[in-house]
DNA sequence: GTCTATACAGGGATAGAC
DNA sequence: GTCTATCCCTGTATAGAC
């Protein structure tokens, strides 16, 4: 299984920026936000307590950028995962696909942004859950046009996209590297059921 | 809507650990465990802070016993859903809208049982996370009952177990009082999903 | 930008009276 | 069982040298 920490490669930050945000990514992700110390971020950074504070002005700003970028990469995803002009029924399969993957190969990181986003201040949770919402719309707007398109079956287009969300996401909360499926082998069989919710006509 | 506080009469408690058992759910609910201190809590229980260490050893121990009493009132929600003798759709109805509907109810309480398990000690940890898969083995068996009945179509029952139980605890990731379904609607309607996902024969 | 050293607050837990 | 008072550790953040 490939690494937070390649992943998030893909985001170019300054050399002690980085070390910092990757050495708390991994301290969250293992022990939480609130039992996790500056001192121990500094100390798997290998440096100082105080060169946090340096890049960051505090430790919430340092969970704010984890949450910020790895909603980019979340987003990166979705996007890339229906670009092209396919059926509502293949745009859904591969969005279900993409995002279930990504929480359960990123299962760490996945939870510190769903679930310990109370750390954050009021500002920067309103941002966080807003940049989720969109996500949510995009999942929305396939249903609807599948609906539309006479290819789905279900009378509340957004009660499907929070079902079908719930999928997704919930990944994360249980998702282990030794689980018997591959985070992608269990994206393809999230998109079934997906299709399966939504009401999708049978080929 | 009912509080949580009101769902927790059914737990005859002695008077003070209750006290102190009740506004450590409140806040906990609120706040988070780690946002909230021991002087909060007292205070909501309009004790000293000494009082919390009368009724128990420690903080971790507070949210211990919401945990297991929190699991023991889904768990007797879920045998009371499932008990008789209906078929096995009729079952997994039933079960998934109890459990949807008491996790949308007190998803708050919710929260604190699904998300904030990594401030117990490891053996409470493990003891809560058994409870939990135990919950989930109910629902397993009712949909093997199903697909050895020929009423389920799925090729397994084990992940179908994992995201038909998504969708039920999901709910109290995002669930608010003011959301346009009540908890016993949206159980009713995710009890559709759910039979939608096991592949149940459209009668 | 990084260090050492430290200020300062907050919070878990306890002692001992009533 | 409840209180007041307090111990003492942990943890965030800053000051100032290099």
């Amino acid at each position: 299984m490939r690494t937070t920490t390649e992943e998030f490669d893909r985001l170019r930050f300054p050399p002690g920026y980085r070390r910092i945000f990757v050495a708390a990514i991994t301290a969250f992700a293992e022990r939480g936000f609130h039992m996790t110390s500056t001192r121990d971020i500094a100390a798997r950074a290998g440096m100082s307590p105080a060169a946090l504070y340096v890049h960051f002005n505090s430790k919430e700003e340092v969970l704010y950028r984890i949450a910020t970028s790895s909603l980019d990469l979340t987003a990166s995803v979705v996007t890339a995962a229906i670009e092209g002009d396919g059926t509502p029924a293949e745009r859904l399969r591969a969005v279900v696909h993409a995002i279930t993957a990504w929480h359960a190969h990123h299962a760490a990181a996945a939870r510190i942004v769903l679930y310990h986003l109370d750390a954050l201040t009021p500002e920067h949770h309103a941002e966080v859950i807003g940049r989720q919402q969109e996500i949510g719309r995009t999942v929305r707007k396939i249903i609807t046009d599948g609906v539309a398109a006479g290819e789905f079956d279900t009378t509340d287009a957004g009660l499907a996209t929070m079902t079908v969300m719930a999928l997704c996401v919930d990944v994360a909360r249980w998702y282990r590297p030794d689980y018997r499926y591959s985070p992608d082998d269990l994206g393809a069989r999230h998109a079934e059921a997906a299709l399966r919710i939504v009401g999708a006509a049978r080929p």
